[in-house]
DNA sequence: AATGAATGAGCGTTCATTCAT
DNA sequence: AATGAATGAACGCTCATTCAT
């Protein structure tokens, strides 16, 4: 699925020196491009970074950036992608050897909460910035967001089946979790001030959860709560 | 304290017509400026949208534009600002007669979500557009907001002196609800998709406020719901 | 026919001052503009002129050209288009009165060589860049020269019905008439070393007239001819 | 005269293998990109063809074309010459055998109209096109073309002093006949729809030839006609 | 008060040319 | 000899803002 995701022109490699090591190279310099841009998009956002400002940041000349991506337009969808992305990755990561249902919800939603904590100004900048692009962009990026929420649905039914659950539509809930990661990053300015990331986790989802689960889920949470009584 | 908030140049009234004719004349003007404005903003986004857009959608020519607001920003200030105080106004509004204080706090985040809800385009544009503006101006807006939030505020410390809550910080607490208001705004393009706007509130309004209860705030809430049977 | 040939965009006009005011002050900025254009593609070519050269050559700011043309390839297409209804426009008048067919003919063609005669470099000029144009308007290009060629043809059928002519296609004839008359602004750089205009077209149309005519054409002729021993 | 006209920086040949294979190599090297650089400029005109289409349609790296060529310019002069030569190289070979002044003539007027005719594209081309050279450049292609002239110019002179010619000035004569086989080319879009080739250049020569001739010339004519009654 | 013609700085993008490999 | 990554000057075009009317 993610190779159509990319329609941007990447220099072909064909010889002179070995492909890996031109290759290298040249994802070096993609990378160089990339990260230059996603710095001065968060600071100064995608209408005011110029693509000279990026070249700058990068440190090539702004030619150059038409050589690794189509348009300073290309460059602000690859850079949001990434940022999705990496929501993508973090989660199953978080997962891997956990094995009771309602550890596995808890894993991944605290692994969530961790990626924005992590990337709060990438995450406001997602937000803000996806409205630039092309309607077909933006697609493919409300679909690479549903792919990730489907990682914590697939925990929520787990749980379900667990019979742990009240009557809960597994997307709400997990909208719920996303929700209230996002909102630490959208409303960090102030919530940084009233409390810290970990607390901040810990009661938010503590009620979430606490909020989908039935008796016998309360039950079971109280011996496999990975929110309390230990860091995140 | 709003008056700290306006530095839009207006239209000097000096003679001719009575002061009170004149000045409804000009508050007209500047309201079809404004409604083109915050229309184009909605429809396009603050960059897209050229002066000459907002000149056409308000029916006047450009120039005119500048004799009523500073210049572009000030635009897209006045027009966050607005979208900020509808918030403020509705919530107190929704108070009024209210007394007992479990029911004010429902009835609080209820006129919230409802806001929200009537300006879907409006929430989602705010939080996009509001980083364009001047660190002054941003952080004018975010003291409106606080001032709203604040309104909310109130009534959890309304319901904790009356020994319903946990130990939940009120601003926390606040927070929880705002920020699933928002969330309905800011991923209406999925959730619209998945729940009504009434069955979102309920559920998530249930979770959040049962999160804060005790359990006398539990028993008193079984007889002063507002979310449940009934329509919001 | 000639409206549909323009889609270039010109300022409204609405109000202010009289329609007839304004308009003479708009249709002679747009002629500023369009014979600084003229101008600057003569001497330098289309791909060699710059935007900025054109708004310097018409004494206006490279903004206000974008109001009066779409684009600089809209300002190389009314420029051609200009050139080629000069053409059109001189043939017509240059018939007025007169009734012989053959002398119409004449008249016809000796119109048109002056018109190039007039404008050398535009017909140069018009000849070289009018492949820069898109196929859509390059196609108009194509009618309008054909309509210009038509107003000669017609000629030659009226002396055809004359029974002047020997069996010669009347468009091949036109023709003959049109590239001979070209062939004077296209090689222009030597043809001017070697003979003076009024010696080319003498000889030269008389040696394409004369080639079109049978017998009864050539005693006609010889009572009929415009070409010599009279300036042209 | 040739070699004044050959700034083109060609490799050195320095060792290793015998001069002779490498200047072969080198040759076609140059030829490729040579073809390449032709294709591209007919198809596309000079100004939109860039040095990487160049480039890839020669199959060579754009940095090979700087070994052979100057600059892009100098392409294009070397393309515009080679196209003239074909013209200055197709004549005389029709000459060879041919004894007859009259004959003479229509040989090479035919022949003339035949290089035309094959290359269309490439005529019209180095019409547009040349203006784009520097005006050094510019003399030397048309110095070039008066020399093709000059070997019909040395045809009609040879049917004058045999007696056959009216009074006509050999250079305008000459211009009559390339004229009208470069408005085959140039006239190409339209002409091609009205006559086809063959006939275009028997009735075209047939009038510019008779129109030169005096009435001892007619006669002649009237047994050495290369134009009619057989394939030219 | 109202217009809209006019400005011109500033941006994204292209592409001929160079040069390290 | 050959590559193609890298450069950076230059251009077309936009649009917020001004100002004469």
């Amino acid at each position: 699925m993610d190779q159509t995701v990319l329609p941007t022109r990447r220099p072909a490699r064909k010889s002179g020196t070995t492909p890996t090591r031109r290759h290298r190279k040249t994802e070096q310099r993609r990378q160089q491009i990339f990260s230059g841009a996603l710095s001065c998009f968060e600071q100064k956002g995608y209408h005011e970074t110029t693509v000279a400002d990026i070249a700058a940041a990068a440190g090539v000349s702004s030619g150059l950036i038409y050589q690794y991506f189509n348009d300073k337009r290309d460059l602000l969808f690859q850079v949001i992608l990434e940022i999705l992305e990496a929501y993508n990755r973090d989660v199953p990561s978080a997962l891997i050897g956990v094995k009771d249902p309602l550890e596995r919800l808890q894993a991944a939603a605290i692994a969530y909460y961790k990626v924005i904590d992590q990337r709060v100004q990438a995450t406001l900048f997602a937000y803000r910035e996806s409205a630039s692009l092309e309607k077909e962009q933006i697609a493919i990026l409300k679909s690479k967001e549903l792919q990730t929420n489907q990682l914590i649905v697939d925990c929520v039914l787990e749980c379900e089946r667990a019979g742990f659950c009240m009557d809960v539509d597994p997307e709400l809930a997990t909208y719920w979790i996303i929700n209230s990661a996002h909102a630490w990053g959208l409303k960090n300015w102030r919530l940084r001030k009233v409390i810290s990331f970990e607390d901040y986790a810990r009661k938010t989802l503590g009620v979430i959860i606490r909020g989908m689960l039935n008796d016998a889920g309360e039950a079971h949470f109280s011996r496999h709560n990975l929110l309390d009584g230990r860091p995140l």
